[in-house]
DNA sequence: TTAAGTGCAAATCGTTTGCAGTTCG
DNA sequence: CGAACTGCAAACGATTTGCACTTAA
């Protein structure tokens, strides 16, 4: 299943630590600006394409923002983190819960589920939107 | 800043009713496909027009599918339910989870938001598909 | 050498918009 | 009538893909 990505090359790396020193989530473009704005002669294509590598082998999250773009961000192991986001301002606060992973991994179970894995997130008005 | 839809018309009634029946959440094209299923005289472009009116007035609630898909489902205030998708066949269960309406509610409390509203899908395998 | 990786341009796909025709009030 | 509303086709923006060229191993 993660049979991709044979070879190590200056453009993978350079995504690699890209997203290390994102530290959050970052588009595929914003990736490619800051590779660029690094020197990095890499292609938008290329940013794509390692991206999806990376997700394929699960060394990468990739949620969606609200207008549909796909942001990725480096993933500590299969650890699962949710978010909690202002619908005013877009401000977001990481969580993490083993409240939900339980729930998750135990309904899905209950119901003969397998390869599970779930997504939750939180939407609100932050106190300063909420003025 | 909802000052669109000044008139009701044959299809904003048809979408609106759609999102009744749907239930849950539905893609502009999931919808569509009813209507005209339905045998409604409606146009794709439409569809979306009415989702968005309906989006900005607060009447139906948008979301980012995992491949990027906007779905939408009519605002029933906060209540909320969650499902339980087979990532091979699409296959869905329902399932209802106070657990995680505490959690929400009370993370998002403790961080100062509020107008909470929440999402959380399980995502995995079902018995069939996993054979 | 040679398969994996890359870049460019063209192709997709969901969604939006321009514009001319239709309809509600 | 006149402003809303519609539909179609073209435009869009994010992501993907076909293909010829590079490059790591």
């Amino acid at each position: 299943m993660s049979e991709t990505r044979k070879r190590s090359t200056r453009q993978r790396e350079a995504v690699s630590r890209a997203l290390e020193g994102a530290g959050g989530f970052r588009s595929a473009q914003d990736l490619f600006d800051s590779l660029r704005d690094d020197g990095a002669k890499i292609s938008l294509t290329t940013v794509y394409r390692t991206l999806q590598y990376l997700a394929d082998e699960g060394s990468v999250d990739v949620l969606r923002s609200h207008d549909g773009e796909a942001i990725y961000r480096r993933c500590s192991s299969s650890e699962h983190h949710h978010h909690l986001v202002c619908r005013e301002c877009g401000a977001a606060v990481e969580i993490e819960s083993d409240e939900v992973e339980d729930w998750a991994k135990r309904v899905a179970t209950r119901h003969g589920f397998t390869s599970v894995d779930h997504l939750a997130e939180i939407y609100g008005v932050c106190q300063k939107c909420a003025g």
